[in-house]
RNA sequence: GCCGAAGUGGCGGAAUGGCAGACGCGAUGGUCUCAAAAACCAUUGAGGGCGACCUCAUGUGGGUUCGACUCCCACCUUCGGCACCA
């Protein structure tokens, strides 16, 4: 046996021996209870870089701890392989988007092999093979039947760069970025397709039964943006209904003024002739804003808007309110109409100084009086006051007894709004899953028969980007007859956002070759939902919230009966470069993982990235920080295999017994909550103690035997070559990641005696050894005894006497 | 503005009511060597003292407690999300 471990010989043996013994085998039908987990499936970009392995080796590790614990555990890998990348590469180079793909993917599995992951390739899923995708198709006709998928004409988030248009959730930030390629989006009228997530919206704000990190949540939360109020209907001098919806109902009788959005429908009805031409101008000129962006979070920013030479009639104080249009009232949110309460809305307020729009209390806080003049909008609850029968009602009861009031008057009703919108499907790129809808002259919109699925997205494309859909401009694909009628008929030739795929691939994994359904029932019952999900939490309001529509959808298909797709949720943080910048190719401070699993082996690679720092927080890459773990690994792999040249200093079996149970414990418990670091630094404790102990007659002992065994095993998911090699070593025939975790006594946790710090006054005055069972009375007693405490307690009152068990003791003196 | 996360040595970080700085990097000194590398040993928060030791120290200011990095209140800073959303 050589003395250093080489792992360039080494893993890949190893590798190989997994492999042909099959020991990562999916075995979805064991008695054992299943453990599923998941990582987010990598893009197939053609190069695996060290955020992916940040990802996915401690994924493995939890996998892989959680198999030695006795769980029959699934651990698949698949590849999102739709998607622009490869469409543009194929632009650019003049290649094959799927021969790019497919060839990227061949090598990329290679990369993501050497990470000796426990994963089973027979079960990996390809999202851009047809045996895949055709269920995408068949679930988008499954939406359409139920009405979870429409077509509709309006304004829609394009990207100009991606020339296609986006769903609301991939438009980021302030700026509006396309949450893809950074360009500024823009907006296009188009007919396009839906999916209805927001028939979920109050179920998708259930969070209940989910263990999932807050952050996340709250980010659904705020994006689902449920807001409970009232629509009310205010009716024009003329007679028309004119409905808003307001979250303070009990601001009803502070209406002194009414806003439409430009762009609403009832504009051009309301507008008097002398108020037609500014009307005109300022819709105009808001339609042209909207066009290049109205965005502008400038909170400076002035308020602008006309009146429409009209009024209305408040529903509940009967006053006559003038009705105005600004571009502060958005179309898209609401019914793009509200009622303007200046006194307590900060935006009303300022609108109506800008204008002289009267003014008026209907809030009072404890100090104030229905007369108090207002100097800003005082959005506070408080007490409702010159509002009619609901004087002297809190806010709170105000607005209950106004929403009663309104339905009993057919004035309007208890409202919910949400900022959510539906889910923008339709792409007009190539490299997607074609939408199986055909338009027929006679029988409008039929999905393709589902017996003739899949439609399959065809090679000869010529797929410039031209804003146009590239499947339009193949000469023949479109062309198709209606299933109805047999008459002429075209196809719809957008593709499906590749988000489709990545909503329901969790299943798919389970039974990825099945030609009747999306997924084996029998195997989806007994495994779904996903026990343990990992990835970034860029996908917060994206992939994580498609995710969790798709699958409440499938539930109410009777597909599946949990609430919720992946149980446990992690996220692991970002690995920056060196200079704790992102990793760029432009700020050249990109680490290869392929270079370093050269020169260090991948079980050194992994225990690196684990030993940062704490995995959902990322961190810069440290050159001369895995130099550190080479020498751990290096250690560790010395203390079992090499023989000492003298142990015979006196030792401690027993304290090495009791070190060995410890880390057992610590590394389990630390795995077990994804605090990798720490495990890890108690195995370089440990080895460090081992290293102690091999040079005394510990060794070859009993105690020393498993102690050597222990490290082995709890190294094993951590570093999964290293820990086969010394296992074998040790003598063993089956691999390690066949064993059982070793298990630890409770008893044997503590030292048999203990050094307890002494406290007087809560500061650490001296140091006793007591042995661990020793009782309140005895330590204190040694406590008071000790030579540095005695002289300080002397003389002195003791007040208090506190024992904490295995810690401290504290004498309070005065 | 609202919601969320975070702030600890030269650096990455540990400790979630009980000895602050585990573990690692870096640094300094040493052993081995012709020399170097590797490996090993020692020291390494700041200030003071020859020294056993003492004082200070976890963004800031208060508070609770025998005891606070940890809990509470107020604030500062950084990062992420939402935002003319009625």
């Amino acid at each position: 046996m050589a003395t250093r471990y080489d792992s360039s010989v080494t893993e890949p043996k190893w590798r190989e021996r997994w492999e042909r013994d099959g020991i990562y085998r999916f075995e979805p039908d064991s008695d054992k209870p299943k453990h599923y987990a998941v990582t987010m499936l990598p893009y197939p970009s053609g190069n695996l870089h060290i955020g992916h392995w940040y990802a996915m080796s401690p994924s493995d590790v939890h996998a892989r701890y959680m198999r030695m614990q006795g769980y029959n555990v699934f651990f698949p890998m698949g590849f999102d392989a739709f998607g622009l990348p490869a469409e543009n590469a194929a632009i650019k180079n003049n290649l094959d988007p799927r021969k790019w793909t497919y060839s990227n993917i061949e090598y990329m599995r290679g990369q993501l092999q050497s990470m000796g992951m426990m994963v089973d390739w027979q079960q990996q899923i390809i999202s851009a093979d047809p045996e895949y995708y055709r269920w995408n198709q068949w679930f988008f006709i499954q939406f359409f039947k139920r009405g979870l998928a429409y077509k509709k004409f309006s304004a829609v988030d394009w990207c100009p760069k991606c020339n296609t248009t986006l769903a609301r959730e991939q438009v980021v930030g302030d700026e509006r970025r396309c949450e893809r390629c950074d360009s500024l989006v823009t907006k296009r009228d188009l007919d396009q397709w839906y999916f209805k997530i927001t028939s979920y919206a109050d179920e998708l704000l259930d969070f209940s039964g989910l263990d999932w990190p807050e952050r996340i949540t709250s980010m659904q939360r705020n994006w689902i943006g449920r807001s409970e109020g009232a629509e009310i209907t205010f009716k024009s001098e003329a007679g028309d209904p004119i409905t808003v919806f307001s979250t303070r109902p009990d601001t009803l009788w502070g209406a002194s003024f009414m806003v439409l959005a430009p762009e609403h429908p009832l504009v051009a009805k309301l507008t008097s002739a002398e108020q037609k031409a500014s009307v005109d101008a300022y819709v105009a000129e808001a339609i042209r804003k909207t066009e290049v962006e109205r965005q502008s979070t400038d909170d400076e920013k002035p308020k602008t808007g006309v009146w429409i030479g009209a009024y209305a009639i408040n529903p509940a104080s009967q006053e006559r309110v003038p009705i105005w249009i600004a571009d502060y009232v958005l179309m898209t949110y609401g019914t793009g109409a509200i009622m303007a309460v200046p006194g307590h809305d900060e935006r009303d307020f300022a609108f109506a100084t800008t204008f002289g729009l009267p003014i008026k209390r209907v809030v009072v806080q404890a100090e104030q009086t229905a007369a108090t003049p207002l100097e800003a909008a005082e959005p506070a609850y408080g007490t409702v006051v010159n509002s009619g029968q609901i004087d002297g009602l809190s806010s709170t009861d105000a607005k209950e007894a106004v929403i009663k009031w309104l339905e009993a008057e057919q004035l309007g009703k208890r409202a919910i709004n949400y900022r959510l919108r539906d889910w923008l499907v339709s792409r007009q790129r190539y490299w997607g899953t074609p939408i199986p809808m055909i338009y027929c002259p006679t029988c409008g919109t039929v999905p393709v028969p589902e017996d003739q699925l899949p439609l399959l997205l065809p090679d000869e494309v010529d797929f410039k980007p031209t804003g146009e859909s590239p499947l339009k401009l193949h000469p023949t694909w479109r062309f198709t007859t209606c299933p109805n009628c047999g008459g002429e008929a075209e196809r719809d030739t957008d593709t499906m956002d590749t988000f489709v795929d990545s909503s329901w691939y969790q299943t798919r994994y389970l039974s990825p070759h099945d030609a009747n359904a999306p997924f084996t029932k029998a195997i989806a019952d007994k495994w779904l939902p996903v026990d343990q999900y990992t990835g970034g939490r860029e996908h917060a309001v994206m992939h994580l919230l498609y995710t969790r529509f798709w699958w409440k959808a499938m539930r109410d298909m009777g597909l599946v009966s949990a609430n919720e797709p992946m149980t446990r949720l992690i996220n692991q943080g970002v690995i920056l470069g060196e200079d704790s910048n992102k990793m760029s190719k432009s700020r050249g401070n990109v680490i290869d993982p392929d270079m370093l699993v050269a020169q260090y082996g991948a079980d050194t690679v992994r225990t690196f990235l684990m030993f940062i720092g704490p995995w959902e927080q990322g961190g810069p890459w440290n050159n001369r920080g895995i130099e550190g773990c080479v020498r751990f690994l290096d250690r560790a792999w010395r203390v079992v295999t090499d023989t000492p040249q003298r142990h015979d200093a006196a030792g401690n079996a027993s304290t090495l017994e009791r070190q060995t149970h410890r880390i057992i414990k610590k590394v389990g418990d630390d795995i077990q909550r994804f605090a990798f670091n720490t495990a890890i630094a108690g195995l370089m404790e440990f080895v460090n103690e081992l290293m102690k102990a091999r040079e005394t007659d510990v060794y070859g002992s009993e105690q020393w035997r498993k102690a050597s065994e222990a490290l082995t095993l709890l190294l094993a998911p951590i570093a999964p070559h290293i820990a086969e090699e010394l296992w074998e070593f040790l003598g063993h025939s089956e691999s390690v990641h066949l064993q059982v975790w070793p298990s630890y006594d409770e008893a044997l946790l503590i030292d048999e005696s203990i050094e307890l710090p002494v406290q007087i006054n809560g500061k650490v005055r001296g140091k006793i050894q007591v042995a661990a069972s020793a009782d309140e009375a005895t330590i204190i007693a040694a406590a008071l005894a000790d030579e540095k405490i005695a002289p300080l307690v002397e003389g002195k009152t003791i007040v208090k006497q506190i024992v904490v068990p295995n810690r401290l003791v504290n004498i309070v003196i005065k």
